[in-house]
DNA sequence: TCTTGCATACTACCATGCAAGTATGGTAGT
DNA sequence: ACTACCATACTTGCATGGTAGTATGCAAGA
């Protein structure tokens, strides 16, 4: 296939000059519409509930298979498709991409077609800064005002990651840490800046369901640099808890070198 | 006018407990949106480039006058109104609305109506932690990169805000202010973690242009300020730098207060 | 064999119409 | 005077049709 750099296109751009963009490039972009269909058709659980906005249970439904990367980078995703696939008219499911497009996630190329975003390498490293940056900065005052029965509830979070890896539950594993992470900041009153990450962090996950799949013992690395996170935050070593968090964090960004050495190039950018 | 607080009203929620929100409130969502049509006519400046998308020129249309507060919190923004005034029909004007949305600068309301959202205080406050976190965390990294150049640049930057405040053009003030800030991440190469403050910042800018209007001496309290932290950069006084950083940004958190005391209740939330 | 041109089938974008839900103002009944 | 009710005029959510732009494959020509 050939290789969609974002020097080339530029999503969502009508100037004159994507006239001359050569057609080669440009029938990279179109191609496997044909599959999309039945690839999507599968990932609908059931019949849309009718009591809530169609829009939001739509887009609901692609993104998770997107950052999980059942939708890999470069996937076909037409809007007829997508509203035979879910039932319903092509109008909701547009709204739907567009909020995709805003998180990144998919790319429309106007008059062409819409496909799942590649993975973004620079996106993922300053999304490794963003997230690093602001969970130590915020636990730095956490750590004056934790009460005991918040310690509790954290390390209670941690247990449940174990009982999870302990069952192959990577699911629930993925959920506690989320929630682990979201509770902290919560307690320094900061919920909203949690909701600001989980934007970004849809980036680094794409990557992290990547290296479950593909890198032996991963899951295990995880639980343990958490293990080591958390000991750190009950001794309130803050220091050690924010070396430790940035290096756990920023391993995304490591592995994601010798992600891209075993994944068709097709799925990287930049 | 009654107060539209954010726990007797959830957008777009469709849940069954909708149907015993007091009509009282509920009266209060609509009501004034029959001037919304020229309020919103004399924002669109000549009619729109049919060669580019209607929906992000209805965008950009429509963000500047909140940020700015033309369109001050509570003001009725029907997708009908809005799309007579700029020519178009409903449904780039509905995706545009849908973009405000989840930049959190409007709030839909099902079946009732779309307002421009107040100024929610946790935002604004979390929004100021956000800020000064990265700016500071990254400073920390340019001040071990930073070329003779790129000094000069911030340099020539400060100046050119030190000139629009001579000629009273706030416009151009704030304007070399968010380039300012903007070129140092793209020192480091961080222009991603710009943009995502940027999306932050327009909180923050709401806050901003309102203190501009009504606090005697704003303009010049802020290039004062920015005076400061430039010299701090120049002497590579990184710890003076983030200090000062600090208490600019943390101004505005200070200043909302002040302001809610000679703006209507309305306009705020949390 | 290779290139060029064109019909065709797709795409996303936008216009329009209908449906469901909600506030408002007037009216009938108490 | 006051309350309950209902017609009406709004709102947004969704469905559908038309349009401009683009890739593809075939056919005609060099």
């Amino acid at each position: 296939m050939v290789v969609l750099t974002s020097e080339s296109i530029t999503p969502h751009s009508r100037e004159a000059d994507s006239k001359v963009r050569s057609t080669r490039i440009r029938s990279a972009i179109r191609g496997d519409f044909d599959q999309a269909q039945e690839q999507i058709a599968a990932l609908v659980p059931q019949p849309l509930d009718p009591s809530r906005s169609y829009s939001a249970q739509i887009h609901a439904i692609l993104r998770d298979p997107i950052v999980r990367g059942h939708l890999p980078p470069g996937a076909a995703l037409s809007e007829a498709s997508i509203a035979a696939a879910v039932g319903t008219s092509r109008t909701p499911v547009r709204e739907a991409l567009q909020h995709l497009v805003q998180e990144q996630l998919v790319q429309v190329y106007p008059q062409v077609g819409t496909r799942v975003a590649p993975l973004r390498v620079a996106l993922i490293r300053e999304g490794c800064f963003v997230r690093r940056t602001l969970e130590c900065a915020n636990l730095l005052d956490v750590v004056n005002t934790i009460t005991g029965a918040q310690r509790e509830e954290i390390r209670s979070l941690l247990s449940r990651q174990q009982a999870a890896l302990h069952d192959g539950a990577t699911d629930a594993l993925f959920q506690a840490d989320e929630e682990m992470h979201r509770r902290l900041f919560e307690f320094a009153g900061r919920s909203r800046v949690w909701t600001l990450i989980a934007g970004t962090k849809l980036h680094l996950d794409r990557v992290r369901w990547l290296l479950l799949d593909r890198i032996k013992g991963h899951a295990e690395r995880i639980l343990r640099e958490h293990t080591t996170i958390v000991e750190r935050l009950m001794a309130n070593d803050t220091a050690g808890f924010c070396s430790e968090m940035q290096k756990h964090i920023d391993a995304v960004a490591v592995h994601l070198l010798e992600l891209r050495s075993c994944l068709p190039e097709s799925y990287f950018s930049d």
